[in-house]
DNA sequence: AATTGTGAAGCATTTCACAGCT
DNA sequence: AGCTGTGAAATGCTTCACAATT
């Protein structure tokens, strides 16, 4: 009963179907009903292919020598993600990122809702951003599972990040985006997606020219 | 000459050597002088020989039978992703997002610095972040490659995400952060990560048990 | 004795190529 | 005729296992 872990279907699969679904919803508005793997290509720069086999993991949902409804393919998608069912998010952290994340995900309801934000400093208590207030980080502790969130949200500073999720984790999140620069230790059922923004941009140095300095060192020696 | 597209390294070990600095960091800051391989897989998450292997495939930067210098292999991973050199980075969209990110980034120089910040919006003009001040767009393409920057980061609505990504391009940047959800058409020799905070969330919702709904329909006919 | 560096094996994901429907 | 769904091949990345070195 506790193992959730799908197992099957790789993960770049499942980060790929929200991609799909923003391009869906967008064909929807502009009233086109159908749409093949190959149109769904151009528009978010996947292979027809990739798209095809991600799709068919969870089932047929296309209609041979036709394509895909774009309505019907967006609410399965939904479906499979469990965004038709509404998910709770917990957001601790109130700082600049934790604040432009809250705003970010709560202006327009994409399946997933920040419901509550926690914050250590008072200086912060009370505050609302977009509708929600933010509380004491001892609420978290205190309404438990009566939040009834499963996502959590860590914009923390890296020495409060264990802690924070393992409070988290006893509220009931099963999967965590955490942004603190730190390998988070949760039981095994919890799924964690770390965002590190430094890391992103010094690695983005890499590809760049700059680094080319004038360097006999260390090449490897054959 | 135009060829710089590196090919022979992962992409996914290059994204792992700013953790391994963060942690190498840590280490000298502790006055720790020598760690192995299997420490540092302790502290980081990966496994020893992915470490290794990583590091291998820049030099031999170790010692057999003791571990690696904290010290050098830091100074090292600086020299290989660009570092030692300052990157210079310029942000366009000094919204909540922009304005968390420039603040998180200026606060400790980690090796690229947000020399300059771009927006749309008159209200803003002016405005000084962390001591960048925010400036119009139009001053973007105005000072071109004098801005000497090779990073360009968007944090700009979709609808504008394109055109900035031209400007900052047209600048001299070679790789670009885009936390606009868009799949940006640039150059072949200019690299794209992109950010999408929507994807991540939505994409955390499928780790979550909510999804169970008593289904029957579009089960995988075998 | 300990730990790195590395070819080879193992695993996962992507791409290919085409059969199967509509 | 056209486009999906899918085994099989190709590619890429990670783990294994051990020789090399201090």
């Amino acid at each position: 009963m506790s193992l959730a872990t799908s197992s099957r279907i790789p993960e770049a699969a499942i980060r790929r179907l929200p991609v799909y679904l923003r391009v869906l919803d967008e064909l929807q508005q502009a009233d086109v009903e159908i749409v093949s793997s190959a149109e769904l290509a151009v528009r978010t720069g996947f292979s027809p292919e990739q798209i095809r086999k991600d799709l068919a993991y969870f089932g047929a949902f296309g209609t041979r020598g036709v394509g895909y409804e774009t309505a019907a393919l967006g609410q399965e998608i939904r479906r499979i993600l469990g965004l038709s069912a509404g998910v709770r998010a917990a957001l601790v952290g109130a700082g600049h990122l934790g604040t432009a994340l809250a705003r970010h995900s709560l202006a327009k309801d994409k399946g997933v809702r920040i419901v509550a934000i926690f914050d250590n400093d008072p200086a912060k208590f009370g505050r609302n951003i977009d509708g929600v207030i933010v509380r004491p980080l001892a609420d978290l502790a205190a309404a438990g599972r009566r939040l009834d969130v499963q996502i959590g949200i860590l914009t923390v500073p890296a020495t409060a990040a264990q802690a924070v999720a393992e409070q988290l984790v006893a509220a009931g999140c099963e999967a965590l985006l955490n942004f603190s620069p730190v390998k988070l230790d949760v039981p095994p059922h919890v799924f964690v997606q770390n965002i590190d923004l430094t890391m992103e941009l010094q690695s983005l140095a890499y590809y760049t020219s700059v680094r080319r300095e004038p360097e006999t060192e260390a090449d490897k020696p054959e």
